[in-house]
DNA sequence: ACCTGAACACCGTTCAAGT
DNA sequence: ACCTGAACACCGTTCAAGT
């Protein structure tokens, strides 16, 4: 065909299928001439509107990070660290095979400048001095990446009577993998409730 | 030469040769053949000692976590989490292009399940409920993972010219790269002091 | 500009063959 | 048991060629 009166591609169906295979399949699952046919094309197509593989994974990381809510600031500083943590891991933990995107990423896309951006933002606008507000906002960061990354439920799955015998502190907690969610849900909750009391009463 | 007198090869120098190629040339650039070269000897050799690479990787996994002290809780819960958290965030940031490891780790390695019981015991036997120690050694965990898996260091690193206009916020506190250790130590130190106060007086 | 087909230099892994 | 050499099925990426 060469080329298609109306084109087949375009930057956010490549970047949309390729969640949905990451999604699927997992991120080492997605290669490019998969991606390719499912969007029906060839590979070498794709890099007519991506330079790299690379660039892909940067732009699904851009989709998620985009999700965030950096609203709660007008709240207060308080709301603003609840709202963006829960608002941050819900994005990531809505697509846990492309948490590493965001974990090991660079920084340098700009959806997390603006997320970064605003956050900060938030926290001097409400009287935090800038070295505090990045202190603040990194060990928030610290917790989301942390949840998303290593969900409780991601271990101890399976084979759990092979360790039962071995490690007898976990035979009582990490048993059911039912309770695994809720877990991860309150050691979250745990140390965003901690670190926002530990900043009380407030800047000055 | 087919079979030597004597093994040139064996797990743990497979397994050390390939942490130093990770430290020198990142996760990508391991790969079978780049880490038999370095040993001189075929790539296919390796697997009389591995049956997969994936192998491989959870031997370096399980060769940084065996460095965890766990004996801070002798001492009581708050120096077992103080030095848990500290010597384990110490392991992974002596390798940093080895963290992706262990962050996305399966928790089904072996030193990962002693690491977790050690702890687990330490804050049960504190008084610590079970589900509780489970809760805060999660908390402290998503800290540790998440101030490894992102270090402040590596984003906003060169082309900081690039978004000081767009993203004014980040002028004061994301200049200078010289900060970045300071402020990873300082965002880890104030999530896990805010964490340990938070759960005064302790259990009971 | 946009897609194809074929090629390139790589991968992880397998396996018969040698000692 | 331990290593080799060659092969297999894959990668990401390039590029001349077509419309």
């Amino acid at each position: 065909m060469a080329r298609p009166a109306q084109p087949l591609l375009n930057r956010d169906l490549i970047r949309d299928t390729a969640l949905a295979i990451i999604d699927r399949h997992g991120l080492v699952g997605l290669t490019m001439r998969r991606l390719a046919e499912k969007l029906g094309v060839q590979a070498a197509s794709l890099y007519t509107h991506y330079p790299t593989k690379e660039d892909v994974l940067d732009a699904v990381a851009n989709l998620l990070v985009a999700q965030v809510d950096t609203s709660g600031f007008e709240h207060g500083w308080r709301e603003g660290l609840r709202t963006w943590g829960r608002s941050y891991l819900g994005a990531l933990a809505a697509h846990p095979n492309a948490v590493p995107l965001i974990a090991s990423g660079t920084g340098r896309r700009d959806t997390f400048l603006a997320m970064a951006n605003a956050v900060h933002g938030g926290l001097t606008g409400a009287g935090w001095p800038p070295r505090v507000a990045t202190t603040i906002s990194g060990a928030v960061k610290y917790l989301v990446i942390g949840a998303a990354s290593t969900p409780f439920a991601s271990g101890f799955a399976d084979d759990v009577q092979v360790y039962l015998d071995r490690y007898p502190h976990l035979t009582q907690a990490h048993r059911l993998r039912s309770d695994a969610e809720r877990i991860d849900q309150e050691s979250f909750e745990l140390g965003l409730s901690c670190l926002i009391r530990g900043l009380e009463p407030g800047p000055g």
